[in-house]
DNA sequence: CTTGCTATTGAGACTGAGTCTCATTATCAG
DNA sequence: CTGATAATGAGACTCAGTCTCAATAGCAAG
């Protein structure tokens, strides 16, 4: 993301705030300058390292109270690796919503946007009384050609 | 289920016990019954409730060791709900592969299956290069209808 | 029925992500 | 500058899930 769109998102952000009369602080700051920094997965606790590198104040309080504002804001999205914790998905509001297949052995994710299946999703969703609030979508699956890469660094698939 | 499928899958568990040295014992005996007395979505707690119903000396751990087993076997599948902890869904290796919608406000979770979806499901895998291992899908949603209805527990939803 | 090998167990200590509390501090409008 | 209140850090706390370890149970071979 090229440093004027980062200016702009953080805009967008310090207004989201303003909308729902709260304030821009040092520590959000440093939270939101490090989810922008990153193009990567990242969990809550590396969240905190990165956003004590920028200002050590930053506490692990903080950081978790500040996780449902970028959630709800849409810069951030959560997903559920059905792993251990939980994973943030940096997503900017402006790449929007990209699906993941999850490899159950290696916490390999690749990404992946179908038009062929959200229609279907979203068919579906109707059909069953629901409205697909959040497109996201996970499979679950085995890196099958990682495994023959010797890619995968799990012991369950070597 | 009927008993006598009860018995045939307790049986099918048995020798998948066998078939990794393993043994069958009072705790896992009373584990299992209470996995197929219900149709419904548990966690690990609440099965320990039900496996102490019918042999009191099951403890947490066992109910934690026994999970995997389950999985393995495929009497049981995990769900990921994005929620605090895990869920599971009975699904005795008959009634094979489900998906589930799973309302974001107030968790309920519909079941349901597709065919066109699980052929575009295998066909972006197969693309990616993964294998669809285990067939789990889930599509995070919000239930518009229960709330029109009023059947929506949630806060959120009303 | 013994013996011995090994799988299994329960109790409870432990871990670690996430939450909560509360006294202190920062922000901002006036 | 001042008052109202949002925000904070520290650390206690919760709670699902894991691990350890000594005791026990299942089973096969004598």
């Amino acid at each position: 993301m090229a440093i004027a769109d980062k200016e702009a998102a953080k805009q967008r952000f310090i207004e989201f705030l303003e909308g729902k009369n709260l304030r821009m602080t040092v520590q959000r700051q440093a939270i939101i300058d490090a989810v922008f920094a990153t193009e990567e997965h990242f969990t809550a606790e590396q969240l905190l390292v990165w956003a004590r590198e920028r200002d050590k104040s930053v506490s692990r309080a903080t950081v978790y109270r500040s996780l449902p504002l970028l959630m709800e804001s849409g810069f951030v999205q959560e997903l559920d690796l059905g792993k251990d914790n939980k994973v943030y998905d940096p997503n900017y509001a402006e790449h929007p919503h990209h699906n993941h297949i999850i490899c159950q052995d290696c916490d390999k994710i690749v990404e992946f946007e179908d038009e062929k299946l959200e229609q279907l999703e979203e068919e579906i969703s109707k059909q069953l009384g629901f409205s697909l609030r959040t497109q996201k979508l996970q499979i679950s699956a085995s890196c099958n050609k990682l495994k023959q890469l010797g890619a995968c660094k799990n012991k369950a698939c070597s």
